[in-house]
DNA sequence: GTCTATATCCCGATAGAC
DNA sequence: GTCTATCGGGATATAGAC
């Protein structure tokens, strides 16, 4: 048990998902490098294609991971108010809110090139749970009309992607108040979406 | 102008930029390699550092020609009217249109990790001009007042952006069906954001 | 079954010759 | 301006030690 070589017995397998984790926080998923990540370990670069069949599947690992952190991010912002608006508002938020603080763990679910259909449904049903939390909300809003519910979960759920992408592409230390202003904007922008969530349904014609 | 080596005397830097168009249309951004570009145009590979001082640099000249085709694919979409209202929606679908159709030059634009603030200022000037349709639009709606002006310019590109990463992340075939109903979603988002407008400014409270 | 050692191939980048 | 040569690094496959 208590030999010189580290993980000649036990879990590398946990060891290169945290390994990997720490080191995408420190340089970002595009200079993440299973090399160096082996390296850091203590092992050779061909141990880890015991534990995972290539970068992209243990990539894959530490994206699932992050989603049950940004769905945890997103339920710990929740307020308990009974109004749906204030959930929905608030989910946007943390939304942009979690993109800014972790733009590395954001970045490995979203621009980092996975697939997350084909294989890995893991990270599908991850995902899925997130969004299961907008649709509860939603529902409360629009009740007879599940058709617009999912319209108005769909468009909450894109603005807000769309404010933390715009922000998370932009490299550079991201200042505290852009992030402060993004995830405002977001909150509100929710809440417009809302009220006028009757321009969602397609009875609007272009033609006039 | 008639010799066996193609490049050897004239637009190599025209001719870098056309082919890694190409290829990265081909093989997406990710995939994109300089060793390889070199050898289609029949040069080795340190060929192209006498013209780019980086693949970023190349790949940022590529953005560059990106946004142009996106300023001029939205510019294209957008109608006659006079109703800000319909310009706006209609920016919207086209925003995600050409992310869709178009999804390696959407993906140099944003998610290739290119600085487009510090260095590339061309990139900021030609996203900028971008922004600056919206803008006028936008004013048209809001004639008093310039603060709600920009935040429901930023909330509708927000909006438009997050419909298209979210549709353009998923890899495979990206089947049309998906491509016209994200791309009429974000037209009636942006209009939802437009007649509930009211709540993009801070009066809300969150308290009660 | 898990890891080491090694080897192959690709890529980005640089130095110096023509 | 381009080529040759070369360095350093990374992703992966295979063979064999424990």
């Amino acid at each position: 048990m208590s030999r010189k070589k580290p993980y000649h017995h036990g879990d590398l397998k946990a060891a290169l998902v945290d390994g990997a984790v720490e080191l995408i926080v420190e340089r970002g998923v595009r200079r993440f490098s299973l090399a160096e990540l082996s390296r850091r370990l203590g092992v050779t670069v061909a141990a880890p294609y015991r534990h995972f069949a290539s970068r992209d599947e243990l990539l894959a690992a530490v994206a699932v991971r992050a989603l049950q952190a940004f769905g945890q991010a997103l339920a710990a912002r929740s307020p308990e108010t009974n109004r749906p608006e204030e959930r929905l508002a608030a989910a946007a938020g943390a939304y942009v809110r979690f993109a800014a603080e972790q733009p590395a763990l954001f970045g490995v679910v979203f621009g980092s090139g996975l697939d997350r259909k084909e294989r890995h449904s893991e990270l599908r049903d991850a995902y899925e749970e997130i969004e299961r939390m907008l649709a509860a909300s939603v529902s409360e809003l629009c009740p007879g009309d599940p058709d617009e519910a999912e319209r108005l979960a769909d468009a909450i759920e894109a603005t807000a992607h769309g404010y933390a992408a715009l922000l998370t592409d932009q490299p550079g230390p991201l200042d505290p108040i852009d992030v402060d202003r993004a995830a405002e904007a977001a909150d509100r922008a929710a809440r417009a979406l809302i009220h006028g969530r009757a321009s969602l349904s397609a009875t609007s014609d272009r033609s006039t």
